[in-house]
DNA sequence: ACAAACGATAACAAATGTGTTATCATAAGA
DNA sequence: TCTTATGATAACACATTTGTTATCGTTTGT
């Protein structure tokens, strides 16, 4: 009885972020993806050297509103995004998934 | 003198969006891009045989702000994209860009 | 101890995306 | 010709992001 979500009691977050009754798999999908998308970004900016202060000169894009996208507290539109991993040297490709199961 | 652009006569497309002065290398990346990737929805979409209106019900998102991101009348956020690329069995990558000049 | 730089965040205005509902013009099919 | 399905779009309410400005607590270096 360690986390506590919505009301409800659960041993690890796992238990709740895996459970297909509380996080449907596509929600699952894009927090997963998100995840490892704003990971690559803050690594990157780092291997860099670069603050976000830094980061927001080059990209256009205001320190806080990077600092809400590397802490996840905002859903960034296409065009931030794209601004952001610009200078970072990197940019979004559109892939086909992995399981194909549609 | 075929295309007038903010006041501006060009005559064609091109000599405008190609010229710095006009649209800067970062805006036509940015643009390129989108295009490329709007490109790609609409034609799996087709692919699949679904309607605007068949994606929407699949992903979520309604009709008319598909019609809008595949017009490019908005710029979505990252999980609208991902909601719409989900059942077309695409989803995003973060990728080195090509010309490394950074 | 002090200064500087850092990421996070508050508060508010402005801009923009999305949902909702409805309709339009057009194309395709019966 | 009539019906149906399509993508586009209008209008409005609502939600969210982003910009703006400023500040906070922490860490780092002097």
């Amino acid at each position: 009885m360690s986390i506590n979500i919505n009301g409800e009691n659960y041993t690890t977050f796992s238990d709740y972020f895996n459970d297909d009754s509380k996080v449907s798999p596509a929600e699952r999908a894009q927090i997963e993806f998100e995840t490892q998308l704003i990971g690559k970004i803050i690594e990157a900016r780092e291997a860099k050297g670069l603050s976000q202060r830094d980061l927001a000169e080059l990209s256009g894009v205001k320190q806080p509103a990077i600092a809400r996208l590397e802490s996840m507290r905002s859903t960034p539109q296409i065009d931030t995004l794209f601004k952001v991993l610009s200078p970072l040297g990197y940019t979004l490709s559109i892939v086909p998934k992995e399981n194909m199961q549609q």
